[in-house]
DNA sequence: GGATAAGTGGTGGGGGGCTTCCGCTTGCCT
DNA sequence: AGGCAAGCGGAAGCCCCCCACCACTTATCC
């Protein structure tokens, strides 16, 4: 999706409205990054050197901002699914997944949020990416304990439960929230394998597609 | 500090003054745990039964509030660790106390930004309850280590990043939020424990006077 | 039971964010 | 080069929340 040809006929922006809207996109990602996903519109738009309604016309909704906003770094995700897929050790594969994913988390205080937030009638193609994302995520799961070393109580919700988790130490200062969000992952992986696992209780009802976003 | 008798000299309040004042306080609790610490002043205004002036009156600042509101749950928590200290058994103090913390966060919304709010200059005696809290929590870590059930790398700090990350996943609707923290408080209590313990990246910065309590 | 001061609620100014409208500017196509 | 529509920015209207003031009510004490 990302490099979309210069369209020529109907649909097509003017060439100062598309330098615009990448100036609006890039304001937004570092304010997104810096502050959350909560900074005000205007805040965005000062930032990008347009007034507001030019914002406001070329995303009418904030969803739609977020959504653009971040579309790369989903897209690296994404792509860090497949490398994990690919790695013939599933084991790994699922530690690099949720230690990176931690990471970008911690990094981006906007990130959260905006994997977590619904798109339900954006008009994306979200909610493809999205299941393809949980069918990869099974599937390494599933792996993973094939392969003895994934702990077999271990629940897919598990992972949300990371991403939950872990959004907590990322609300911190991002100095701090990257050494937290590294310690947690490693505590978290550890009780994660299946040896020395002791008993659970139930997995919590978090499906990928029914947490609450609230702004993180 | 509750119960505090009722006083008839000076600075005493009158007899309606002090009943609007426990039905702001009932209010405040009630909005706190169902939509957390952002709630607008006149949402509970109207909840009490009584105008914004009162209220504000009565509190003049928010963090007086709050403070009030939450200095039995603060009790709760200061008892819950002299339970823990009064166990014989160390680690299953520390467990109880952990697993406990993590219900109440799961159940009122408001209450992980109560607990690391700073109160800087709001004229209460939190600090020192704060001051005995940690020394409590110190003192148990260090005999849960001696029983050489506790891996002997835990750090203090990492108690901060358990209700952080906790504090994650309390901001879900309260059902899910109390299967999800009881699970991750397992994990997390699994992968504390000394037996099979794995190396870990140094803990976090995290003392429990620094942490920034964005609203959560 | 009445004087008195503490207590009360409604109301209004102030600020901030969201969204829309409108007259001016500017790239594009011929 | 010139016409035109797409694009632009600012400003206005709206809503919500914070906070302070003020005329009225009511518990308390003698």
């Amino acid at each position: 999706m990302p490099g979309e040809p210069y369209q020529k006929g109907a649909g097509a922006l003017r060439s100062d409205a598309r330098h615009n809207r990448e100036r609006i996109l890039a304001a937004a990602r570092e304010a997104y990054a810096a502050r959350g996903i909560d900074v005000p519109l205007t805040a965005i738009a000062r930032r990008a050197g347009v007034g507001v309604a030019t914002l406001y016309r070329r995303f009418p909704t904030r969803a739609a901002l977020v959504a653009e906003a971040f579309a790369e770094q989903l897209a690296v995700c994404a792509g860090l699914l497949d490398d994990a897929l690919a790695d013939p050790d599933p084991w790994r594969g699922f530690c690099t997944v949720v230690e990176k994913v931690c990471v970008m988390q911690a990094v981006d205080r906007g990130f959260t949020a905006a994997f977590l937030a619904q798109f339900p009638d954006g008009g994306t193609d979200y909610e493809q990416v999205r299941r393809r994302a949980e069918d990869g995520l099974v599937e390494l799961v599933r792996r993973a304990k094939a392969d003895g070393r994934l702990r077999a109580d271990f629940a897919v919700s598990d992972l949300t439960l990371v991403l939950l988790a872990n959004a907590g130490v990322a609300a911190e200062p991002q100095e701090v929230a990257v050494a937290a969000s590294r310690r947690l992952a490693a505590y978290l992986l550890q009780s994660f394998r299946a040896q020395g696992a002791r008993p659970l209780p139930p997995p919590a009802p978090l499906g990928l597609r029914n947490v609450h976003a609230g702004s993180r």
